[in-house]
DNA sequence: GCGGCTTTACTTGTATGGAAGTATGGCTTA
DNA sequence: TAAGCCATACTTCCATACAAGTAAAGCCGC
């Protein structure tokens, strides 16, 4: 019998730290934007201590940078940590892929190919958010598929860069053009080939590197290095 | 000209978290022990405020849990993180040593040459922490070679865990055995044959599935799942 | 002896005031 | 006009007090 898991009430510093978190990294909060212990403590009707520590938190996360007496900024997108970020995600799915390739687990392979449909669903209803959300999902199947699931909370730091990035750069072309190449590598996962499959994600997700230039160029006032 | 890179001085609250995470790492403070804000303060002579930012540090780092009105607790080595962290390690390093072994940049792989002669004379004193920091060393260098030193600074987090369970395992023949493993793939980046050098990295990462079961039956309270 | 309540000593969470550092705009002075 | 000083209005950092929840010891009644 599973034990039921007990939660704690979720504290003031933490909710205001989810808030924010999800505010930067749906680009409502724009890179560089000015933060005040203050002011969002007044917004919200708490003290300033609350607020404080969730800065700490967001910091953590490197979505913020604590300037002692001088304030706090949302961080700018650091483009070498993008592209690391975008290495190291193509290291670990291209060996996740390889595993599934191998085992086939019916299950996982058809959740992926039901994703594909909702992105299509997703991309004629030019619902962004809803479109973002499935292709995460996908490629944490690859995760799951492979038994390591817990590979993808791992990955989760490294994700919040690219995602921001992600918010930045959706267009309608990209998106029809990602539900392709996610076509192609699910096609190779079911026929079992490794090599193909490998090939057809590191495709995928090199596309990220003709992106990054174009936005950059774009919006450089929200980027670094 | 460079500009000087202005540095504020470290506050209260980020030298305490330092101080505390590398006791966690180095084992001196064990998995499952007990911390407490006031009595840290009171040891430092500071008020509960910054010892309690490390400790929300800290816990962003994954080493602390904090439990509302409870107390803080060092992290227990979650045995499927470290699976995790060493599933990334090998797929990422396979990556990286796939390009220096195109390339071959001669300073890097001298570098990593010195990095082995200073593993035997650790090795041969027995000087188990200077052993750990030129294997650290090792590995980055393979980042460094491959022109993605950033990608290292991203695993930080990662490593952290695993850093924790090598202070545990750390004997006289996994250090003669290590010396040999880093010497296998070292030759085979010199003579530019990269499948030779990922299947030595990929063995030599994989020694860890060997040793965590056995820590894992030697200490079972230091860890979970 | 033993189950259950109460007290008490803890824990972290939040509020608030002041200290110290930084940036900015305006004034002074040459 | 322009350079330099200075007051002022911010910022984050730290200290302190109090609030609220937890856990364990001890007492009480049976």
């Amino acid at each position: 019998m599973d034990s039921p898991v007990i939660t704690p009430p979720p504290s003031t510093a933490s909710q205001v730290h989810d808030w924010l978190r999800r505010r930067v990294q749906r680009g409502d909060l724009a890179p560089g934007a000015r933060l005040s212990e203050t002011e969002i403590a007044n917004e919200i009707g708490t003290s300033r201590q609350p607020v404080r520590e969730a800065f700490i938190r967001l910091a953590g996360d490197g979505l913020a940078e604590v300037r002692p007496q001088r304030g706090t900024y949302i961080s700018k997108i650091s483009v070498s940590a993008v592209l690391s970020a975008r290495l190291i995600r193509e290291a670990v799915e291209s060996d996740l892929a390889r595993m599934i390739a191998t085992q086939r687990p019916a299950r996982v392979l058809a959740a992926m190919r039901e994703e594909i449909d909702h992105q299509r669903r997703a991309d004629d209803r030019a619902e962004v958010e809803a479109f973002i959300e499935s292709d995460d999902r996908f490629h944490r199947l690859l995760a799951a598929g492979a038994g390591h699931e817990a590979v993808w909370n791992d990955l989760e730091r490294l994700k919040a860069q690219m995602n921001r990035l992600r918010h930045l750069s959706m267009r309608a072309f990209d998106r029809a053009h990602t539900i392709r190449q996610h076509v192609d590598i699910l096609d190779a996962l079911e026929a079992g080939d490794a090599d193909a499959a490998e090939r057809a994600l590191r495709t995928h997700l090199r596309q990220m590197l003709t992106e990054l230039p174009r936005i950059a160029v774009q919006k450089p006032e929200y980027f670094t290095e």
